[in-house]
DNA sequence: TGCCAGCGCGCG
DNA sequence: AAAGCGCGCGCTGGCA
């Protein structure tokens, strides 16, 4: 039997109280739902009958297939409701997962999908929708969703929040009719999708996809370290240096009166009215002195001696990472972990995506905020040059191909055919190319590299390499280089031709929608999706190796092309690192002649009590 | 106040 | 004919 199962829930975040307080299920003949009763002045308080609990648990351990949209949310509801999951992982299948492998660049949401695949129309969601919202108005009383509220104390009021979507529950009624049409709509769309996996020989892509729900469900449950206090300290400090840049503005230019340089027209009035400066650049539409990123650049490109400038670009930065720093204590929980929600389909290839907070965009200069706890260390891991790697093996250049068989860098390969002379000079003074270039010859070379992997051609590409003619140099030098770029995007459109369907195959055999309207990031999507694909297959193996079971390590975090892997101290060793680093190697080198990672140990920073 | 779009910025 | 990719999130400002 196959059994759809589907949670209505009082918020999404079941690491702060949120909770299902309705379970539809379908199992193609019968539908079933069980209705929990919220406390309506405490809504992270729900109550089933002892009986429902049974039904409830029985259905799910006796079903032969469970099927969700979107498991991981409804497992973590469940679970932390009190029902037994850990035994079902073997017989999940989810649509969400199934839909991306078949179409990764469009929408995968529930009722888009079923109105496209069966008709399947969105009355109850309206219905719902209208009801839900009159409930709220009339029922001020209750526990009802709202910025600040406990349950989900990430979400604040300036978020694209619709809050009203927190409310089901006020509208048990109409709450029966949504879910079982979820729970219907799922059940339909799995047939459908099951279906074509199978014609179009995609199960096991698939199944290595499912397995990566299973290891992000951990990750998520187990979370990200981060010291509170340190975080606190640093707000405070940041705030503090704020204030102090604002005086030192002040004292700096005379300027008087409110000063908020996030306002643009307290920001115009600082450039162009305190410190009068010149402006270079204006808007379009009104002619006015533009504040465009660029624009401000080049302001203080060229005022380096205005001290004014470089206080107010420091005071941006505070402003960033307060920004920050806040919502990862919004979101921290009482063992000051963060659980974030790590978002498989969260792309439109093959990587990961982080939510609620995105712990994949931690300001470096803030990385020490986060580490492990007392008694556990970090391994950090990187797997060296990825996208570069897969792209010159899939080139096919010798040169190229030649630098990373013998562990030789490309980017001073190609830096080598673009400044001969600077090249050949250093080599004559024995000063290593990307020793003396760093910040800029050897960086803008790193730049238009990377450039070119993206898909840029010649404008953009000679523009990043700040050098007029670089394309054009490198095509002639590796002609493979722009052949592969005409090569991908001549994949899609055979594709295009043959199945009807605009795609690119990556390593590992995933296929990744291209946009027709815009052919030139096939090549982007075909490197980034056989990288995102390897991560992938490495986190697989992690979760496999034998030392990492036996010394009960745990993935954490992943971000691109690193893994970071909590181990207690007492179970660290050489041994266990070197296992890992092996596994993370084997799922590149299942598709590409060399693979490296490399690695970090992260100890705990704070002083013992 | 809620909703939306645009922009900027953090990471890879 | 021309085209540098993928994310999440906070802030601002316009609109109802």
């Amino acid at each position: 039997m196959i059994l759809a199962v589907d949670t209505e829930t009082t918020g999404t975040d079941y690491w702060h109280g949120c909770r299902p307080f309705l379970i539809t299920m379908c199992d193609g003949q019968h539908n079933y739902h069980f209705q929990g009763t919220v406390d309506p002045y405490d809504r992270g308080s729900i109550t089933y009958t002892q009986e429902d609990k049974k039904e409830i648990q029985r259905l799910l351990d006796e079903a032969q297939v469970l099927l969700f949209h979107n498991s991981k949310f409804d497992l973590h509801m469940l679970e932390e409701y009190g029902f037994k999951i850990n035994h079902l992982w073997p017989k999940i299948q989810d649509t969400i997962i199934a839909h991306h492998c078949l179409s990764s660049g469009e929408s995968h949401a529930l009722k888009y999908l079923a109105f496209k695949y069966m008709d399947y129309d969105n009355k109850d969601e309206e219905l719902l929708e209208v009801a839900v919202k009159q409930a709220r108005i009339s029922n001020k009383d209750f526990d009802i969703a709202r910025a600040g509220h406990h349950t989900f104390p990430g979400l604040s009021a300036g978020e694209r929040i619709k809050w009203w979507k927190m409310d089901y529950w006020l509208c048990p009624e109409e709450c029966i009719t949504y879910g079982l049409s979820d729970v219907e709509r799922t059940w339909g769309l799995w047939s459908i999708f099951y279906a074509a996996l199978t014609d179009l020989d995609l199960i096991h892509q698939y199944k290595v996809r499912m397995q990566l729900v299973q290891i992000a469900y951990k990750m998520e449950k187990v979370g990200y370290h981060i010291y509170t206090e340190d975080i606190k300290d640093e707000i405070a400090y940041l705030k503090d240096l704020q204030e102090g840049l604002i005086v030192q503005i002040r004292k700096e230019t005379g300027l008087v009166g409110d000063f908020d340089p996030n306002k643009p027209e307290h920001l115009s009035r600082f450039l162009f009215n305190v410190l009068e400066l010149t402006p270079t650049q204006f808007t379009e539409a009104r002619g006015t002195p533009s504040l465009a990123k660029g624009a401000i650049e080049e302001l203080i490109r060229e005022n380096e001696t205005v001290k004014a400038l470089q206080l107010f670009q420091r005071y941006k930065i505070a402003g960033t990472q307060i920004g920050y720093l806040n919502s990862y204590l919004k979101w921290t929980c009482a063992n000051d972990r963060i659980h974030s929600n790590v978002f498989i389909t969260g792309t439109r290839e093959t990587r990961q995506a982080y939510r609620d907070p995105n712990l994949q965009n931690i300001d470096k200069r803030l990385r020490h905020l986060f580490g492990p706890d007392n008694g556990y260390v970090w391994l950090d891991f990187d797997l060296v040059n990825i996208e570069l790697r897969i792209w010159v093996y899939q080139v096919g250049n010798k040169e190229l191909v030649a630098a990373f068989n013998k562990g030789e860098s490309v980017h001073l390969l190609i830096a080598k055919q673009l400044y001969p002379t600077e090249y050949a000079a250093c080599e004559a003074s024995n000063t290593p190319f990307n020793k003396r270039y760093k910040d800029t010859l050897y960086q803008w070379v790193k730049n238009g590299n990377f450039a070119i992997i993206y898909g840029a051609t010649e404008r953009k590409a000679d523009e990043t390499y700040r050098l007029k003619g670089a394309y054009s140099l490198i095509a002639k030098r590796f002609p493979e280089v722009p052949a592969y770029t005409t090569s991908v995007i001549q994949e899609m459109w055979d594709n295009f031709e043959e199945y009807h369907w605009p795609h690119v195959t990556c390593l590992g055999g995933y296929k990744l929608d291209v946009p027709t309207d815009e052919p030139f990031v096939a090549c982007n999507y075909k490197i980034q999706g056989s990288a995102g694909w390897i991560i992938g297959e490495a986190m697989v193996n992690v979760t496999k190796d034998p030392m990492y079971l036996s010394s009960n390590a745990k993935l954490i975090q992943q971000v691109h092309d690193s893994l970071v892997i909590e181990v207690k101290e007492e179970n660290h060793s050489q041994e266990l690192v070197d296992s890992i680093k092996k596994s993370i190697e084997a799922a590149g080198l299942k598709y590409i002649p060399t693979c490296e990672a490399s690695y970090e140990i992260i100890k705990n920073t704070q002083v013992p009590f």
